[in-house]
DNA sequence: TGTTTAACTATCCTTTTGTATAGTACTTAC
DNA sequence: GTAAGTACTATACAAAAGGATAGTTAAACA
C-alpha cells in the first residue's frame, strides 16, 4: 500500500468511497432539521434569541438553545453577551460560518426547484 | 395581504423565514446519514444492490434497502429488474438524481476544507 | 454436502431527535 | 400589581433513525 491511501478497517478504499468521506464530514456538522435554517436566519444579520425562534418555522426553545450550542462549538456561530441591563445575549456567524453561503445557496436553489416540480405533479 | 404572499398560520413571512423554506425542502429529500453516500456511489455507474452496500462505508442491509426506495419514491434513483437467471437487480440515477451532482460537488468541497480545519486544530 | 453470493425482509433494541409543558429571574410597560 | 418580554433550563415523553443479528429463497461453487 502507497504513503497516503486512505483505508478502512485495513484495506483500501475505492475512488467511490474515498470520495464520500468528505460530505459525510459536512453533513455530520450541518446533520439534522435545524441548524441550515437557524444559519440562514443570521446571514440576514445577528440576531437574538426569541428572534431567531420568531424567524425559523416551527422551532422550539428547547431544540433552538440546543442546536445554538451544537454550532457554537463547531465555530460557526458566535455567542456574545452584553452585561447590560437586563443582559442582551446575541448570536452572530463567524467567518466561518459565512463560508456555509454557497452551500446554502446551493439547496435553495435545488429546493426551489424540486418544490416546483412536486407541485406540478401533485 | 397582496396575492402570491406565503403565509404559515395566518400571518406573513418575513424575508429570512421565506428563505428557509426551499433549503428545508431539498433538506426532506436528503436528510439523514445515507441518502447523499448512496447517490454519490451511484454516480459513479450503476450498481447492484451488494456493489452499493459494499462502497457506502458503514451501512447496514436494512438502511440501504429502506433509503433505496425512499430515494425511489423521490425519483431520484430507478431500480431496474431483469429476469434472468438469476434475478439480477440494477439501481441508477434518473435524470432528476444526476441534478444533485452541484449540491454534493459544494458539500464535498466544504467538508474537505472542513476536515482540514479539524486536523489543524486537533 | 456445505458454503458462498445475491437481494432482500424481520425482529429487537438503542440512540438521537423532536415535542409539550412548565418554570425561573429579571425588567419594563400598563 | 399584573402582564408580557428576554433568555433560557428542566422534565417527561413520543417518534424517528439507526444498529445488530438472523432468516429467506435460490442458484453456483468446491
Amino acid at each position: 500500500m502507497k504513503n497516503g491511501e486512505v483505508t478502512i478497517e485495513g484495506h483500501t478504499l475505492g475512488e467511490c468511497t474515498k470520495s464520500i468521506l468528505p460530505v459525510r464530514d459536512a453533513l455530520e456538522v450541518l446533520s439534522g432539521k435545524w441548524k441550515l435554517p437557524i444559519i440562514i436566519s443570521l446571514m440576514f444579520g445577528n440576531k437574538r434569541f426569541s428572534q431567531i425562534a420568531r424567524e425559523v418555522p416551527g422551532i422550539t426553545d428547547k431544540m433552538l438553545s440546543k442546536e445554538l450550542r451544537d454550532l457554537e462549538c463547531n465555530e460557526l456561530v458566535k455567542r456574545t453577551v452584553f452585561d447590560s441591563i437586563p443582559v442582551v445575549v446575541e448570536y452572530s456567524l463567524t467567518e466561518y460560518g459565512h463560508s456555509l453561503k454557497v452551500v446554502i445557496e446551493v439547496l435553495r436553489e435545488w429546493g426551489s426547484k424540486h418544490r416546483e416540480r412536486m407541485m406540478v405533479e401533485a
